[in-house]
RNA sequence: GGGGCGAUGGCGGAACAGGCAGACGCAGGGGACUUAAAAUCCCCCGGGCUUCGCCCGUGCGGGUUCGAUUCCCGCUCGCCCCA
């Protein structure tokens, strides 16, 4: 009597060998191709979630596949370890990040494993040892020695409540929300560090040698945007502020009678005298209300406030107001803008509705070359072409050619002008603005920097790295860093004279991290180096990354960055860190229906109070559901959500014929309290917080407690199944709802492979040689599918790999039956079979190989199959047969056949001949091995 | 508003290069085995009709072609990104 299959013994015994047999040690092999692939490391927030597993199985089974083809393959694991989430516990826990996060990172290597993927654990790394973030530091220093860092005070993105600065890309949509907590952000002027990426910014664009995604690419290509040149020049209130802009028309800086800020700058709290404040606030107030979108839009009339400071104009010392007006963004430039009426339609309609003054400085020419003076008064649009500078004291009279870019020759005279008198230099603008470094929070790697009254900000030796984090460390209710506050850490001394100094409390960013996480496992245990220099040179690059779509423009971005800038320093070498690139949908939650309830009680306007709510019982199929009811005691239908007071009830009938039947639904709220009286089936003292509520597709969320937890998942049907579903429940690159039926066709499907393996498994031959026709067509099909599976596993195409290994079971199924069990066409079949499904079920595979089969452990180090190309050969084809077009018949016909003994079969068949009805066909197409088309 | 992606049975999805639409699985129906259930095995399963056959059918409307789920144009809806 065969086992029966039985994961839940066989996963952990072969996990353990593997371990033990250190099968997924990955070492140098110089006479083996090498294969680094690369999935995304998880942040350690304590459980694997379900799309953990989605995006790292079918990766660590095309690493086993790739193995399998004879690379020598290496596939690591580890922990982006650092962050907001565990900082965040531990003020309102007092449970101390290090402590909690070190306990996550141990739980979750437990459920790493029980995925039986093929990390190589000698490899781990975690960002938040000293080991790991020591070099951070040290590349901190080396882009600081490179000029690829500076510290600049300047308008940045705050969460008030993660109490930190944010990203660009951190924060989110037209509601401006912090990425992390949904909290609106607000501005505020701080010192902060910068990593020049914008250096980089043309280079970023390009994607030479790069197998991407093209959506990825023009996601980075229009988050980089366009390079506009032009000239920062500074501008100064009466009392000295300093107030950059930037300006691509230098030349028209003579024209500027004004200046606007954005109204939500935080410099203007410091420019505005007091008798403008009310004033001002009421502006921002009013702003705060109108969306980005909105103040963009080109047609709007413009609204503004005089902010009582003035300016002082540095190419002809003029005086000038300074406007708040919301046409500016804080998210352009730097918030604030030279207003050149004159020569910008935006800034002309500002000074029409406020009556400010318009100087034209760029006078067109005629066909002659002559300028043609413009007339402020008579104007009725700025002028925004080139021409002649004019009203532009030592400069009139240059002539400005394109009016755009630093080929202009008049520009550039204005540029070179500015820059001799130190008033302005060249500067370059892109969407994509410098990475700001600095985060004021504790959970986060050190910036290595001093500062000393008499020496400035300077480096920490590398000699005395790592900065490590003191653990000593006082939590405070606010969220403020504790380094700030911590009574000895950030006094040090001057790494310059010696003299007392103090160290810098910013912590960085933990895309910094992440930047270079992919040479770490190449040489974790290197003390001297960021990584193994041998390694890096057999391993590089990394050959397949994977990972989640929502990293295109922050991970990726900086990432690439970070090469670029190593490769620079001579660190590392190539272009790109990264050659291929794969990126993962997303596992949905999955849909259910709600109970229905019959719900008596009455309105109040338009909600409806309950005395009694009464359930069917869950599960109560749709056809036998009363009929949906509103009326004036009561109503009927299911419940689409609910809260702590009320219920949300859909009154309507699903209609399946509606296109869009959620958008559709009526829905009557329903006030509950504790008079009402509840009654579901199978639930004592039921409360309405015991209905189960309509749930559509929708992201998986605890809240509304549509999560699959993976550990559940692995305990019930075992690793493999959950592995083997996810490569087959949707296209990789789509994902889509969980779908908890399913799961079990594909339980079902290892089950007859096991059944099928069993029981035929070293059977006798059968006497003589029988069926040779089933014989050969079993094996053609081993070897189509030996090409299918290739083909898709190189295409990241891994739901067509377990459909296609389905078909193959079903055809063995069949040649069983015509009795080919025995023969070598069924041994092959078995043994290829195994490896075909090795990569994606490595456990089951392995066990029907080693213990059933009796074949040398271990299948994950057997060659992959290869079809043969005699058996792919078919005898005879089907050939369609259309006329028209249309496909009116089929011909079964020898491989080889002519195209004229095609044709002739093909009008000789009587479903032709009944629609040629005599006429003779005008044309004939035939396409050899496919159809032939008959036109009449 | 701009850009990108997508729309195929009751459901998830196949269809490699313009050539048999619906592979594979789920759900559903029927049968075998079984005391029964589970498991397993076999068969059916887009719609319609006057059902040995015929007609329609890949979001909608056009076009190119002998032939279009596939290519082109326009539209509708959905999702994502940007503003």
């Amino acid at each position: 009597m065969p086992r029966s299959y039985d994961p839940g013994q066989i996963e952990p015994k072969w996990q353990a060998r593997w371990e033990a047999d250190g099968l997924y040690h990955s070492d140098i092999d110089p006479d083996k191709p090498k294969h680094y692939a690369l999935t995304m490391f998880p942040y350690p927030s304590g459980r694997l979630h379900i799309g953990h597993w989605y995006a790292m199985t079918p990766s660590d089974a095309r690493a086993r596949f790739m193995r399998m083809k004879g690379y020598n393959v290496l596939f690591p694991m580890g922990f982006d370890a650092f962050g907001l989430p565990a900082e965040n516990a531990a003020v309102k826990t007092g449970i101390h990040p290090k402590i909690s996060t070190y306990q996550n990172i141990e739980h979750m290597r437990k459920q790493l494993r029980s995925m039986g993927a093929m990390f190589d654990w000698r490899r781990e790394v975690v960002t938040c040892d000293p080991e790991y973030y020591k070099w951070n530091q040290w590349w901190f220093i080396q882009f600081y020695k490179h000029g690829l860092v500076y510290r600049k005070k300047a308008p940045v993105d705050w969460c008030p409540k993660c109490n930190t600065t944010l990203a660009r890309e951190q924060v989110i949509g037209e509601e401006r929300v912090c990425e992390r907590c949904g909290t609106p952000v607000i501005k505020k002027n701080l010192a902060q560090w910068f990593f020049r990426i914008t250096d980089y910014a043309e280079e970023l664009k390009r994607f030479d040698g790069l197998d991407w995604p093209e959506r990825v690419k023009t996601l980075q290509r229009h988050w980089i945007g366009e390079r506009s040149e032009g000239a920062t020049v500074i501008f100064r209130t009466e009392h000295g502020h300093e107030l950059e802009v930037f300006t691509t028309r230098p030349d028209t800086l003579w024209g500027a009678t004004f200046m606007v800020i954005a109204p939500e700058h935080p410099v203007l709290d410091e420019i505005v005298p007091p008798e403008y404040r009310q004033a001002v606030e009421d502006y921002r107030f009013q702003a705060a209300r109108v969306s980005d979108v909105e103040r963009m839009a080109e047609e709007r009339e413009k609204t503004g406030v005089f902010t009582g400071a003035y300016a002082i104009n540095p190419v002809n010392g003029e005086r000038i107001p300074i406007w708040a007006a919301d046409y500016v963004l804080m998210s352009y430039g730097s918030g604030a803008i030279m207003a050149v009426p004159a020569h910008d339609q935006r800034d002309f309609e500002f000074a029409k509705k406020f009556g400010l003054p318009i100087r034209p400085v760029i006078y067109p020419l005629d066909e002659e070359g002559n300028p043609i003076p413009l007339d402020a008064a008579t104007m009725t649009e700025a002028y925004t072409g080139p021409g002649v500078m004019a009203n532009s004291g030592p400069l009139s009279g240059t002539r400005i050619v394109k009016g755009k870019g630093w080929d202009d020759p008049g520009i550039m005279k204005v540029i070179e002008w500015l820059e001799e008198r130190g008033i302005g230099k060249r500067a370059v603008n892109y969407r994509l603005r410098d990475w700001l470094i600095s985060r004021q929070r504790y959970w986060g790697t050190p910036i290595p920097m001093v500062y000393c009254e008499k020496c400035g900000w300077n480096p920490v030796p590398e000699d005395q790295l790592p900065v490590e984090l003191p653990e000593d460390v006082e939590w405070k209710p606010t969220g403020e860093s504790p380094l700030k506050f911590h009574p000895t850490w950030k006094q040090t001394t001057c790494p310059v004279c010696g003299g007392p100094a103090e160290r810098e409390t910013d912590t960085m960013d933990t895309f910094m991290d992440s930047s270079w996480y992919h040479l770490r496992y190449l040489g974790p245990w290197e003390q001297n180096w960021p990584f193994d220099k041998r390694e890096y040179d057999y391993w590089f690059p990394v050959d397949t990354y994977t990972g989640g779509i929502e990293h295109a423009t922050m991970h990726l971005l900086y990432v690439r960055f970070f090469h670029k800038a190593a490769r620079d320093m001579g660190i590392v070498h190539g272009d790109e860190p990264m050659m291929q690139l794969r990126n993962q949908g997303m596992v949905l939650g999955e849909p259910r229906d709600g109970h229905f309830v019959i719900v008596r009680g009455h309105w109040h306007d338009t909600t409806f109070h309950a005395e009694e709510i009464e359930a069917l019982p869950y599960g109560t199929p749709r056809e036998q559901w009363p009929s949906f009811y509103k009326g004036e005691d009561e109503i009927r239908g299911e419940v689409y959500g609910r809260d702590e007071t009320s219920l949300k009830v859909r009154v309507n009938p699903y209609d399946p014929a509606d296109n869009d039947p959620e958008k559709h639904a009526q829905l009557v709220v329903v006030q509950v309290d504790e008079n009402t009286r509840v009654h579901v089936p199978g639930k004592e003292q039921a409360t309405h917080l015991d209905l189960i509520y309509h749930l559509g597709v929708e992201k998986m969320s605890k809240s509304k407690g549509n999560v699959v937890d993976p550990d559940d998942l692995v305990a019930h049907y075992g690793a493999d199944t959950v592995r083997a579903y996810l490569m087959f429940f949707a296209r990789w690159d789509k994902g889509g709802p969980w779908d908890s039926k399913n799961i079990q066709g594909v339980e079902r499907w290892l089950r007859r492979v096991w059944n099928l393996v069993t029981e035929t498994a070293g059977a006798a031959a059968p006497e003589g040689s029988p069926q040779p026709q089933a014989r050969r067509a079993l094996r053609r099909k081993v070897h189509q599918t030996i090409q299918r599976v290739t083909r898709d596993f190189e295409n990241f195409e891994f739901n067509t790999i377990v459909a296609a290994l389905m078909e193959l079971l079903n055809a063995m199924q069949q040649a069983r039956q015509a009795g080919v069990v025995g023969t070598p066409e069924w041994d092959e079949a078995l043994d290829v079979y195994l490896r075909l499904m090795a990569p994606v079920t490595p456990h089951i595979a392995e066990e029907l190989w080693v213990e059933v089969l009796g074949k040398p452990y271990s299948i994950h180090t057997q060659p992959w199959p290869e079809a043969d190309p005699d058996a792919l050969q078919e005898e005879e084809v089907t050939l369609v047969v259309q006329v028209n077009g249309k496909v009116r018949d089929r011909i079964q016909v020898p491989v080889g056949i002519s195209e004229d003994e095609a044709v002739a079969q093909a009008l000789a068949r009587p479903a032709v001949q009944k629609r040629l009805a005599g006429r003779e066909p005008r044309k004939v197409i035939y396409v050899p091995g496919k159809l032939v088309n008959i036109v009449v």
